[in-house]
DNA sequence: ATAGCAACTTAGTAAAAATGCA
DNA sequence: TGCATTTTTACTAAGTTGCTAT
């Protein structure tokens, strides 16, 4: 029911013109100084290489769409890649119970670790999962073990703990080239099993890495943290394919739970994962096909909408005086989703998740009428946690101006953005470092101030000194002058903006409603609208995933 | 009519990579 | 140039939807 809300309202209509676009020059790397001709070089090549990535891109969107309910007509791929098999701590490490050290089976201690990972984190300290953790714990033990350790707070996990932060530290304290090794083994793994072949066509897989085991970390105040989510084995995934491909092969000694060829479905391989009971599946990357024309159709959904809206709106309010009551119910609700973003609220199994409610589910407790609240008349205060345990408290006020400098004009963009977010309650942790980072770019703004200043001084003297002389390097000095005045002016606008920006988003989260909310068109067509570079707003991700609506928005795009 | 579930989208957090800065 | 900060990517939990079986 959540659609696409937008500040397109808000855009100045300007005439086209075409700007070429170029991967914003930043190098990777700060090696010595490099001779113009590698720069060169190397920034050829990247353009090469985007060509081609743009030549080898499937235009899904130009070709006719299948028949309903068929997702595909031929798909090829090899499996799910399984995570490493546990390894046995060494014998200088060890679990301690009630003091003494005790040596542990090996699926006993694979669990204990995972505890012992995940010390530092808050989890650990709570109540349900700690006893959530020692039952399913207990269940890895063998008799003896069992019999010996009754309880968890005579367990010492400390070297278990320490060995993992040194793990930790020491990867990241890896040399360059062992990184870079890793990072190659890693890329070996992607290019083998990170990728399928969907009719003719070579699609990224989303995840394609079967989910490890550890301790499940639901949110909120969930029953069910700490428990054991258990090591999946080939034999629970289910594999789905084209009968005439290639059949991925399970890992030696091993057989899948089961082979399938349904082509009415867009996952690639399936398990049942053992906390919640639920399936989880391996799809696709979010710039694929299968994914991108359901977006697509999403879009065209909440634009239709847009013609039929304001008959929906009409009835409800006549509804809400009907003399059914479940019609005025449906009203109320309906009026909460459109004027509230309310999620529709699906009734949920008591005891099996965290206690989150939407519309449908809203209890009396979660509402408070007042006749009069800061001065006005007749209102309904909402307090509930929401989807992922997120506090929802009902208020709102967004305005947005137009200005033509570049900064400003995607400070205008952000805050469409986040009206759109602040609507549907997208909300983040503030940054730790949140307030030390303000108070650091203040005092860059500060100092740039003081730089302006005096720059500007030295101007005038320059101007005053090369006043009534022909000497042609006074004028070059004003000109030098001149520029650098100009160029802290930007500087300081630029920092400021970027200040308000930062301030406003303190716990507002905008990629998720620019990944899933905001029509990508309209960005787009916003782009070429205002001449700002499609890369100031959308990343490689971004600009991947909506490439069907780069392609074919032009900036005339009504929503 | 509806409960239950498979399939899929949406969401926040943690880890990794990129960038900025003294 | 190494460290800190910011941005991007990876991960997986938590929703919704619509079909199937009862």
């Amino acid at each position: 029911m959540q659609t696409v809300f937008t500040k397109c309202a808000a855009m100045t209509p300007f005439s086209l013109s075409k700007v070429i676009k170029e991967e914003g020059g930043h190098s990777v790397s700060t090696k010595k100084k490099k001779t113009k001709e590698e720069i060169e070089a190397a920034r050829a090549l990247k353009i090469k290489k985007k060509e081609e990535e743009e030549k080898q891109r499937w235009r899904w969107w130009e070709e006719e769409k299948y028949e309903d309910g068929i997702k595909w007509k031929f798909l090829e791929h090899k499996g799910p890649y399984f995570p490493p098999e546990y390894q046995p701590l060494p014998d200088d490490v060890k679990f301690y119970y009630n003091g003494k050290p005790v040596k542990l089976s090996l699926p006993a201690e694979e669990v204990a670790l995972f505890f012992a990972q995940m010390m530092d984190h808050e989890y650990t300290t709570k109540e349900v999962f700690r006893n959530n953790f020692f039952r399913d714990w207990r269940k890895e033990m063998t008799l003896e073990e069992r019999q010996l350790i009754m309880d968890l707070n005579k367990c010492d996990f400390g070297e278990l703990n320490a060995m993992h932060k040194q793990k930790v530290e020491a990867r990241k304290n890896l040399s360059k080239e062992e990184k870079l090794v890793n990072k190659e083994a890693n890329q070996k793994i992607v290019d083998e099993y990170g990728y399928c072949v969907l009719d003719h066509h070579r699609e990224r897989i989303g995840n394609f890495k079967i989910e490890p085991p550890g301790l499940f970390r639901g949110r909120g105040d969930h029953p069910k943290q700490g428990m054991l989510k258990k090591r999946i084995q080939p034999e629970d995934v289910i594999i789905n394919c084209s009968k005439d491909s290639r059949i991925p092969e399970p890992p030696a000694g091993h057989r899948w739970k089961e082979v399938r060829h349904d082509n009415t479905v867009t996952w690639l391989a399936s398990w049942t994962e053992n906390v919640q009971g639920s399936c989880k599946y391996v799809m696709l990357n979010a710039n694929s096909k299968l994914k991108g024309e359901k977006d697509w159709e999403k879009y065209e959904v909440a634009r239709k909408l847009k013609t039929c809206v304001d008959a929906i709106r009409a009835q409800y309010q006549e509804d809400l005086k009907s003399k059914q009551m479940g019609t005025r119910q449906r009203a109320v609700a309906l009026y909460f989703i459109d004027k509230l973003a309310l999620r529709a609220g699906n009734e949920k199994e008591e005891g099996e998740t965290a206690d989150t409610v939407g519309c449908c589910s809203l209890r009396v407790e979660h509402i408070t009428l007042h006749d009069t609240l800061d001065e006005q008349k007749c209102v309904v205060e909402f307090d509930f946690l929401g989807k992922d345990c997120i506090l929802i408290v009902i208020l709102r006020n967004v305005t947005a101006a137009m200005k033509d400098n570049v900064a400003e004009k995607l400070l205008s963009y952000n805050r469409a953005n986040r009206a759109v977010a602040i609507l549907c309650n997208h909300q983040r942790a503030p940054p730790k470092a949140f307030e030390q980072s303000m108070a650091n770019l203040q005092a860059k703004i500060d100092s740039r101030k003081e730089q302006l200043d005096l720059a500007k001084k030295e101007l005038k003297q320059a101007k005053k000194e090369a006043k009534g002389s022909s000497d042609n390097k006074l004028l070059i000095v004003v000109e030098k002058k001149k520029k650098a005045v100009q160029r802290c002016e930007e500087q300081l606008l630029k920092m400021e903006v970027q200040a308000t920006d930062r301030e406003e988003n303190k716990q507002i989260a905008l990629s998720t409603s620019k990944l899933n909310y905001l029509d990508p068109r309209i960005s787009v067509a916003w782009c070429k609208n205002m001449e700002v570079q499609l890369d100031k707003i959308y990343n490689k991700t971004l600009r991947d995933k909506f490439a069907w609506a780069i392609d074919m928005t032009e900036h005339d795009f009504v929503f």
